[in-house]
RNA sequence: UGGGGCGUCGCCAAGUGGAAAGGCACGGGGUUUUGGUCCCCGCAUACGGAGGUUCGAAUCCUUCCGCCCCAGCCA
């Protein structure tokens, strides 16, 4: 744990809050708190916000909540709650025994508002939307004092009671902080503390049909948990001077806002809003769909929480706007998985090949199970004399630098044997078959006369074959950042993002269960699906492994 | 033309006056029954530009340039 530390990058957040231990600022506390609105499945952006509060609270001895800043519930639903807390669950940090809700704190914030009616500093407005709105002025220009601004306390009291008691419709009042219409700052022209929502809450049901705004909420949620640091985001940056006025002028335990930017990966969208979009309009298969930057589609494609979280130690934290390349995250998932994931055999886009001279009824050979890890062990794979092996292992004529098979060309089958291809049956010109021989002195993979092959392919008994879907993912989008790519972003859609395909799988593969990750040796990392049906697997490819071989033929194509 | 931020290698990111960490990517080499893994090596005389202060500046000052956010009764 301590050696983990030391090899963290530094991080102006983490800089601040061993100040802080230092001065004994909060008597030595860390209090962090991760609270998402619930309106919609987290994404990696959220994990990286959930990475942050946690490993901070939990490097220095303190504690991050997890709260739903539950205050509009007309985007709000329980699916999204029972979501989220699977989702941060499954990250693997501890949520201790509560889970909180600012919905809980509705009663005390309703009395905060009281208590700032009876200072002045609040005020109930019959303005209308529209009104306000005007009324704010611009960014350049000041705004102007709404005519109901100086009600007096009595009155502000009692109106703001009625509107709690519901005799008023939506829309009709709000209660408005009384605080500077000419500031510079817009979030400070007498921001808009509650507003009427005859709306039933998942949680509260029809008790209020006043809700508090984020700027009023949120401080007090904060307060009312003690929390030491309240970790959000750039946009938030703004706000931070009205978040310390409202705790200023209520004279209670202030906690100190501190704002990172947000992540941003190359060729997707971490927009909550549009990736609603896409599962409403089904662009993708659901909000878990393996092409999503969500969480639960990444989980469904078979990442790690491990590989999650050191990718977000990884990118760091810093207050500059950025875009994450794909290829780290990539590595960090590919890194976990070589190390855990068991190896097996299966042919995505199968060719058939005879092995002419193969008498025996078949045979069992040996493979490892993970070179990495030789504690998992062997088992036994079938072979006989017809296989499937991987079509784009095979040239008919071969390009410079390709060592795999080719007519009259001898390479090894892994764990079995060396084997020449003497012939090509085609149909329509479409290779259908190949013709090989095979030398049985070389069992296992090795010629006892020292001679050596250039390649190695996997394969998979015809005979014992089991067929499977297995379906390969690429980037969503076919642009950097669609979020801000000209037209609209559905535009970038890439249309080949999901490709299914028929093929076969090695007999030991049977035993997987849903969510089981694994390699399928020479092709990437899989993951077993839960559309699959018994005796029909359906594997999501979660990543390629590194491939030499398309980079050296992909140059030789460029030039 | 208001307010708030940010600019260090292709992508992230340390560094807070003593002289450019690290990771990814990329290039080269070695090992290898996964063209995987692993191991070596290389990769910013340079920190948005220009001035200035200083023995010394990415770090301080001036000025210019560029990028991001804010005018919801969303969060």
């Amino acid at each position: 744990m301590s050696e983990d530390r030391e090899n963290r990058t530094p991080n102006f957040i983490r800089n601040i809050i061993e100040e802080d231990l230092a001065s004994g600022k909060w008597d030595g506390r860390v209090q962090t708190r991760f609270p998402p609105e619930p309106n919609g499945y987290l994404h990696i952006g959220h994990g990286k916000a959930i990475c942050l509060n946690f490993s901070l609270a939990e490097e220095f001895g303190g504690k991050c909540n997890l709260r739903f800043d539950d205050t509009n519930p007309v985007k709000e639903e329980d699916e999204y709650v029972q979501s989220i807390i699977e989702d941060v669950k499954w990250l693997g940090f501890d949520l201790g025994d509560t889970i909180f809700y600012a919905s809980d704190y509705f009663q005390q914030m309703a009395d905060f508002a009281i208590d700032l009616i009876r200072k002045g500093l609040a005020y109930v407005d019959d303005l209308t939307a529209d009104q306000i709105r005007e009324y704010r002025g611009t960014l350049t220009e000041a705004g102007k004092e709404s005519p109901f601004r100086n009600r007096s306390v009595e009155e502000n009291l009692d109106l703001f009671q009625r509107m709690k008691n519901g005799e008023f419709p939506d829309g009709t009042k709000v209660l408005r902080a009384k605080i500077d219409m000419a500031s510079g700052n817009i979030n400070m022209r007498d921001p808009v503390m509650y507003r009427i929502l005859h709306a039933s809450h998942h949680r509260t049901g029809d008790t209020w049909c006043i809700y508090p705004m984020y700027d009023w909420a949120h401080g007090l949620e904060d307060s009312i948990e003690r929390i030491t640091h309240s970790i959000c985001t750039l946009e938030f940056e703004d706000h931070r001077p009205l978040y310390d006025w409202y705790l200023d002028a209520l004279e209670t335990y202030h906690p100190q806002q501190i704002e990172f930017a947000r992540l941003n990966l190359a060729y997707t969208i971490m927009s909550k809003r549009r990736l609603l979009q896409l599962v409403k309009e089904k662009h993708v298969n659901g909000w878990d769909d393996p092409r999503m930057p969500t969480l639960s589609g990444m989980r469904r494609r078979g990442y790690t929480p491990e590989s999650i979280r050191t990718f977000a130690e990884r990118i760091g934290v810093a207050k500059r706007d950025s875009m994450v390349d794909m290829a780290l995250l990539e590595f960090c998932i590919r890194e976990h998985l070589n190390a855990v994931a068991p190896r097996y055999m299966a042919v995505l886009d199968p060719l058939k090949v005879k092995i002419v001279n193969y008498e025996g009824n078949g045979e069992f050979l040996e493979c490892i199970n993970n070179p990495e890890k030789p504690e998992a062990g062997s088992r036994k794979v079938p072979f006989s004399g017809e296989l499937y092996i991987e079509r784009e292992d095979f040239r008919e004529d071969p390009p410079p630098k390709f060592y795999r098979l080719a007519p009259g060309r001898e390479v090894r089958l892994r764990y079995a044997y060396f084997i020449t291809c003497v012939d090509v049956i085609k149909e329509n010109g479409r290779i259908t078959e190949l013709h090989c021989t095979y030398d049985p002195q070389t069992r296992g993979g090795d010629a006892p006369d020292g001679r050596k092959v250039k390649s190695t392919l996997h394969w998979v008994s015809a005979r014992h074959a089991i067929p499977a879907e297995i379906r390969l993912y690429d980037r969503l989008f076919n642009v950097p950042d669609p979020s801000n790519a000209d037209g609209d972003f559905l535009d970038h859609l890439n249309p080949d993002s999901l490709q299914t395909t028929q093929g076969y799988l090695e007999p030991a593969l049977q035993e997987c269960r849903t969510g089981d990750r694994v390699q399928f040796e020479r092709k990437g990392y899989f993951c077993l699906d839960p559309d699959s049906a018994e005796g029909r697997p359906v594997f999501n490819r979660t990543v390629t492994l590194r491939d030499t071989w398309a980079k050296i033929e992909q140059k030789q194509s460029g030039d």
